[in-house]
DNA sequence: TCCCTCATGTAAAAGGTTACATGATTTA
DNA sequence: TAAATCATGTAACCTTTTACATGAGGGA
């Protein structure tokens, strides 16, 4: 089984939906931390029902087209109750403006901080929507998520997680450019003496 | 130009290594967020020489086969700059723990628990393990890292961002254990009553 | 003798993205 | 009339991982 597979049990878990609908929600990650295209998810659902994990009806429509709805299988849960405890390696994080950041020493300080702002601000942007989710439902529960056997708490869970690397990853954005900005300000005020 | 390429270029730009050497360092991910195997350093080092890039000499050894040590081209150094602060999408991180973490509401909290304190754990030694590095820098260098550059600061500032990813990652773990050590704690107290 | 390191590659398979393909209905 | 949404798929391509392949030298 494929890490996507489980994916989407862990969706169809909580609720059925279809191929479209599972395409829509993965768009943006779920769990913040996963997402595919829907020419992925459709093969992926039909393995799954091959391998009886899941099952699915069809549902007719006025004014649209008709959609397949999909339901978890007794055997789907219990393979991603299992996966869920399985002994996992620690996987690498891949991240491109990191990596960039390693070759900045090269390049044009001024350029690069326009970059690094930018950044700065999309996950600014990010972190204010996750932290409107969090108020809502901080607002709606309030002892809620102390429940670690429902879904609520589960994306919870990852909520946090998700406003912190925002938090974080925006706050080095915005240091990195303010070092750059401070060494393009230092230049400017003595053009060739340095040390 | 695809991004490994960049992250060769990247170290290339710093000093002449062979593609056995690239490996290695690529094992453990370079500026922490990107890594490797040789199986595709090999191929990817013809097609940078392929594109005048870098240029590679053999060198001779005595009791170890000969290697071909690669080094960058002005061409190389140029297009690595330009890349650099070239405009770019804020990619999708992806990550399974946290993907399991979405269906946690499914498992058994005592084996939930399990996992999770296991990724505490190498997590926090990671983050030991770069704090030394932190410390070392700071020793022997004081304010050089301001000067924006030189690769030191290039390597200090992803260094900075790989410290506070290990330190949010591993307290979210801890976290995330202590939720599923106190709910199962609370089911012992009381076996059958809640609410 | 067997395994590890050094050193460089290729091949096959898996995972993921982009593009192709179709067709109805609604909104601008 | 054109674009967007709903709905489901396939094909080609690119990237990455795993496995195959070879061979010398050093240490247990």
């Amino acid at each position: 089984m494929t890490i996507l597979g489980y994916a989407l049990l862990g969706l169809l878990a909580r609720e059925p939906f279809s191929g479209y609908e599972l395409a829509q929600k993965m768009k943006a990650p779920i769990s913040f931390f996963w997402h595919a295209k829907h020419s992925q998810i459709y093969p992926e659902l039909a393995k799954l029902e091959a391998q009886g994990l899941v099952n699915h009806e069809r549902v007719e429509q006025q004014e649209h087209p008709d959609k397949k709805v999909y339901t978890i299988t007794p055997a789907g849960r219990d393979a991603l109750r299992q996966w869920v405890t399985a002994p996992m390696e620690v996987p690498h994080a891949r991240d491109e403006l990191i990596l960039r950041a390693y070759s900045l020493w090269l390049a044009d300080p001024q350029e690069a901080s326009l970059l690094f702002r930018t950044h700065e601000q999309r996950h600014v942007e990010q972190l204010r929507r996750y932290e409107a989710v969090q108020q809502k439902i901080m607002e709606e529960a309030g002892a809620l998520q102390q429940q670690v056997d429902s879904p609520d708490f589960s994306s919870y869970a990852t909520l946090a997680l998700g406003i912190g690397y925002e938090r974080l990853y925006s706050e080095w954005c915005r240091w990195v450019a303010e070092q750059l900005e401070q060494a393009d300000a230092t230049t400017l005020e003595k053009p060739s003496s340095s040390g």
